[in-house]
DNA sequence: CGCCTTATTGCAAATCTTTGCAACAAGAAA
DNA sequence: TTTCTTGTTGCAAAGATTTGCAATAAGGCG
């Protein structure tokens, strides 16, 4: 997990304010491998501070995101949230064991001229999850 | 919308059984510029079969997925369900102009190649939905 | 440090989505 | 057409996610 002052000064940056449910829900990501569900999320959170009301989980969740500091994508019908880190990427998940393997932005750099080329469409690519089989399932 | 019989036998063809509940949920979208979201399939198929359970257009449009007649698409945290046509495409989306535009599959399978080459994983890519800005929107 | 503004929270209720189960009905076979 | 098997549906209840509103508290300012 970065620095809480960090962290804080980004919330602050946004207009927000750096609360101890936002604070712990960070935390919660980053104790979960950096992405889970909201209620993996929720279920962390409130083994260790009950107060915390599972809406408010949900809103921090939103909040975070619209501020940055989290990037939602979509796995499978499922949401999951990640903490963003210092550099873009994307994610090959595996439909066999379920891994989830990031790769760098510029790994689709060659989909978005493409697309710009031949649609003149700009593509936004964030945090796109792939779903496929990786080597060692493919056996 | 396609032909009703060959809906039946496809449906069949899964060891599903066509029901009014299942072609009434295909009409629905079809009607619905043939994508929409459950709600609104949902709301359609109430305002003429008011009998259809809500439970019923969830767990149909589920089906028809597995099915492969319909395809899921998820833009900006809402899935909408695609009828599944001829040949098989992904969708630019235009965060200016809400614009969706359908791309031939073969497009991004420069992209897969790359995948398959630089990681060992076999992408399947299903109704991506890439959101950007389109030419006009450009300026 | 204490006050003030207003973003944020908790709670409860509204929505959206899924699930268990008994009754129903599609379609194959007689 | 009637019967039979079993995939589907409706209902109700559970679970997931969002929203309105009054109370709370973060952080800027004096």
């Amino acid at each position: 997990m970065d620095d809480y002052q960090e962290l804080a000064r980004r919330v602050r940056a946004q207009g927000g304010r750096m609360t101890p449910q936002r604070q712990i829900v960070l935390e919660a990501i980053s104790a979960l491998d950096g992405h889970a569900s909201a209620n993996e999320i929720y279920e962390w959170v409130a083994a260790r501070a009950p107060a915390v009301n599972r809406a408010t989980v949900y809103r921090v969740l939103r909040f975070l995101c619209e501020a940055n500091l989290v990037a939602p994508f979509a796995t499978d019908g499922v949401m999951l949230y990640e903490l963003v880190g210092a550099r873009p990427h994307h994610h090959l998940v595996c439909r066999g064991c379920g891994h989830v393997e990031p790769i760098p932005a510029q790994a689709l750099d060659v989909l978005v001229t493409a697309l710009c080329r031949e649609h003149g469409f700009q593509a936004e690519l964030r945090h796109l999850a792939i779903t496929g089989l990786c080597r060692e399932c493919r056996q």
